[in-house]
DNA sequence: TCTGGGGTCCTAGGACCC
DNA sequence: TCTGGGGTCCTAGGACCC
């Protein structure tokens, strides 16, 4: 430990956490002008989706992060509602990750959109002044580079990090100087303190503390009688203000796992067999695309009433071969009573080995054949079929490598709500809805103005999918003219001309 | 209101071994 | 034969986080 005894936090704010604002929603706004200022909604679209992200405009109506979308829907009817588009949020989170690699070599990414940076490791700062002066900068870079906004939290700890960023926001940095935590901290909820959730919160507030301040006078053990033995010790240190967890830059995942939510139950044993094999190969698609191999296979069933329960089984040795894993999922499957209905289904393999090169042959082999079960999915779900196909997005956007689909297998086109679609006329839009043959589209782009909405047929050749445009212009680009300052500035003016109407095709305009 | 998907960590009991 | 203790692995479930 760099700093005298265990329990110390640091005594200079170095520890640097980083939180994006409502990042989904944010980057769908910045990809979409028209959006901009307006409540925006992204989760998954279905019957039983919940909100990933809520813009602050959304927030507003009281909608917030995983709120059933029905609700949200009932709250703030008006909110633009998008699937998420993840290959987008990569790509963003991958440049505002670089920005914090030219910190620290220690940077520690809790999420797409959130990280922890070791300043003092990188030498970039070694007092209050020059963390602040590191965050502030880096703040201005990652708007400058992404067109988004982050909040900065600096302390001596990652807890007081973490809780000074979440200060900040939006669009904000708060540091905490080392000495004033403990002040700090005591009146707050038990909430804000890392593992304090519905449950412990609603336990400790049985137990008449409510208070992060009463935590610390209850002592350690009266927190280990309540809690238990690592939960009680590790909240009596962090409501004390001690945490000494050092930021660790790569850690190896420690499981690997799928699972849909269906639309409506599923009932019939076959079907549900079928799904458990899809899964199956789903997760091994990703297991070997980390190189890994595992040795416990996990079947996981939430059935009609929420009930949720995994069966698990270990195998003599790693594995990652989907033959093994669906076999394993199958057998699993055999000991659960699924009568009554099935909401979900999951997948996963844990007891992660390094990936160990057995038969190349054999390994082409399996790996085809995985990938053509996925794609033999993927075309089922999109045919309109009795029992529905998934709840949200479901399958990976772009990032993977797109399953090759045989032109015989190609049903109705699908297009998703939100995502970039390019016309041979109108260039470059967004799927604003679909449905009855039809597909809305609004033509605009993240450097544009807001654009217009028109309707084609939904197999209208001159209409194909496209990859997310890059948010912000590049430096060398010229800016279009008659544009008003840089972006950010939140554009709700209508368009001064619309694109030129084109009669037939059914481009039909209607408004926002 | 009706609850996603991807993870992590902890607990506890039983098996099994020494 | 009537009682042990510890360590590790496996399984199931639960809380929590983003």
């Amino acid at each position: 430990m760099p700093y005298g005894s265990i329990g110390d936090v640091r005594p200079v704010p170095t520890i640097l956490h980083l939180d994006m604002d409502a990042f989904y929603a944010a980057a769908e706004q910045a990809s979409k002008p028209s959006l901009r200022g307006k409540p925006v909604v992204v989760g998954g679209i279905g019957t039983r989706g919940v909100v990933a992200t809520a813009s602050y405009e959304a927030r507003r109506f009281g909608v917030h992060s995983a709120m059933p979308v029905a609700q949200a829907r009932r709250l703030c009817p008006n909110a633009a509602y998008l699937n998420p588009r993840f290959a987008l949020y990569r790509a963003v989170s991958d440049q505002v990750m670089e920005l914090l690699g030219r910190l620290s070599p220690l940077v520690e990414p809790l999420s797409l959109d959130e990280a922890f940076v070791d300043l003092e490791a990188g030498g970039v700062a070694d007092d209050a002044a020059s963390a602040r002066t590191a965050g502030e900068r880096l703040r201005a870079d990652i708007k400058a580079v992404t067109g988004l906004t982050g909040s900065v939290g600096l302390a001596g700890s990652k807890m007081l990090a973490k809780i000074a960023s979440e200060q900040a926001k939006p669009d904000g940095l708060v540091l905490i100087e080392p000495g004033t935590e403990r002040e700090l901290l005591a009146p707050m909820p038990v909430r804000i303190l890392p593992g304090v959730g519905p449950a412990t919160g609603e336990h400790l507030r049985r137990a008449g503390m409510t208070t992060v301040v009463e935590l610390a006078e209850a002592g350690e053990d009266e927190l280990v009688r309540l809690l238990g033995k690592a939960h009680g010790t590790s909240l009596y240190r962090m409501a004390s203000g001690y945490d000494d967890r050092p930021v660790v830059s790569e850690r190896d995942a420690k499981s690997v796992s799928v699972e849909d939510t269906f639309e409506v139950d599923l009932h019939d044993r076959v079907r549900i067999r079928t799904e458990v094999g899809r899964l199956a190969d789903r997760c091994v698609v990703r297991l070997r695309a980390a190189g890994r191999s595992g040795r416990t296979v996990v079947l996981k069933v939430r059935r009609y009433d929420f009930s949720t329960l995994t069966r698990s089984e270990t195998l003599r040795g790693p594995t990652d071969d989907p033959a093994v894993v669906r076999e394993a999922a199958g057998r699993l499957l055999e000991s659960v009573d699924t009568t009554g209905g099935v909401r979900l289904l999951g997948v996963g393999v844990t007891g992660l080995a390094d990936y160990t090169q057995e038969d190349l042959f054999a390994q082409a082999a399996t790996e085809k054949a995985a990938s053509e079960k996925a794609a033999e999915g993927e075309a089922e779900d999109v045919g309109a079929g009795a029992e529905a196909g998934k709840a949200g997005e479901g399958e990976p956007y772009g990032g993977g490598a797109a399953v090759e689909r045989a032109p015989e297998a190609l049903p109705e086109r699908r297009w998703h709500a939100g995502h970039d679609v390019r016309h041979a006329e109108h260039g470059a839009g967004w799927v604003q809805g679909s449905g009855l043959g039809r597909v809305t589209v609004r033509f605009e782009e993240p450097t544009s103005r807001p654009g217009w909405v028109r309707t084609f047929k939904v197999d209208d050749p001159d209409l194909e999918p496209s990859d997310p445009l890059p948010l912000v212009r590049a430096a060398d680009e010229p800016a279009e003219p008659g544009e008003s300052a840089g972006r950010g500035d939140q554009v709700v003016s209508s368009p001064a001309s619309r694109p030129k109407s084109r009669s037939g095709g059914g481009g039909e305009i209607s408004s926002p």
